[in-house]
DNA sequence: CTGACATATTCACATATGTAGATGTTTTAG
DNA sequence: CTAAAACATCTACATATGTGAATATGTCAG
C-alpha cells in the first residue's frame, strides 16, 4: 500500500498532464519525437505557449528533449504513457456527448478495460 | 483519433483527480463504499475538506453517493479507476525516492507495463 | 559578422484552486 | 420538541496556474 508521499507524487504527475494542450502534446508525441515548431503548427497555439507546456511536462520527466541544430525534438520519456492516457479517455468515453448519462459512458468504458486487465 | 473536446474532457477528468487527498480518497474507496466520517478519520483532515474533495470528484462523476440515515456513503462510479490510477503510480515508481534518477524509475515502470499492453 | 530562424524565458495580469473556520441542513435519539 | 451527529456550503484569504506580448538566447546561412 502507498501513503501520503506516493499520493503527492501521483498528484504532481497527473497535475502536469491535466491540461488540454498538454494532453494533445502527449498524443502528438505518441508515435515518436517532434520538434517545437511542428507541435506548434499541429496545436495551432502561440510558440511561447507550446514551450511553456513542454516545460511543465519536462518538470515531471514526462518528456525529454534532444537538440539538433536550432531545433529541439521532444519525445515521451515513457511511450506507454500515451496509451495509458487513452485508456483514461475510454473511461470517460461518451461523456463528451452531453445528453448521454455518464454512468452509461463509464459502463461501456468498463468493458473496454476488462480486455486489458493486468 | 480524438481532438480538442476529448482533450478537454480528459483534462477535466485528470484535473479532478490530481490532488493528493483526492487520490487517497480514491484509494480508500477501492474496495467499496465508505461514509464521510470514516474517510475523514483515515485521511486525518478536517471534515469540510473531505466534503469539498468529494464534491470535486462528484463533479466529474468519479464518485457517487448513497444516503443512509444521516450518513452518506461514497463509492467509485468506475471501480477500475483505482487500478488505473495505481498503474500510473507504477509509471512514476521509484521517482519518490529522491536520489534515484527519474529515467530509471520510468524504465522499470515500462517493464511493469509491458505485460499488460492492449 | 549579420540577419533570420527556432526556442526559451520574463513580465504583468487574470483566473482557478485550495484552506480553515463558521454556519446551514437534515436526521436521529431521547 | 430538542440537542447532537453527520454532511454540505459559504466566506475570506492565500497560493497556484495560465495567458499574451515582449524580450532573451542560441544557431545557422550567407
Amino acid at each position: 500500500m502507498y501513503r501520503k508521499i506516493a499520493a503527492e507524487e501521483l498528484a504532481n504527475f497527473l497535475g502536469a498532464i491535466s491540461h488540454p494542450e498538454r494532453i494533445r502534446i502527449i498524443e502528438e508525441l505518441r508515435h515518436g519525437e517532434l520538434d517545437v515548431t511542428t507541435l506548434q503548427e499541429r496545436l495551432a497555439i502561440p510558440q511561447a505557449t507550446v514551450s511553456r507546456h513542454l516545460g511543465v511536462l519536462k518538470t515531471q520527466t514526462i518528456v525529454a528533449e534532444r537538440k539538433d541544430g536550432r531545433r529541439v525534438y521532444y519525445r515521451l520519456t515513457v511511450p506507454v504513457l500515451a496509451s495509458w492516457l487513452i485508456s483514461g479517455l475510454d473511461i470517460i468515453g461518451e461523456k463528451s456527448t452531453q445528453g448521454v448519462p455518464l454512468s452509461k459512458a463509464f459502463d461501456s468504458a468498463k468493458k473496454l478495460w476488462a480486455s486489458q486487465k493486468r
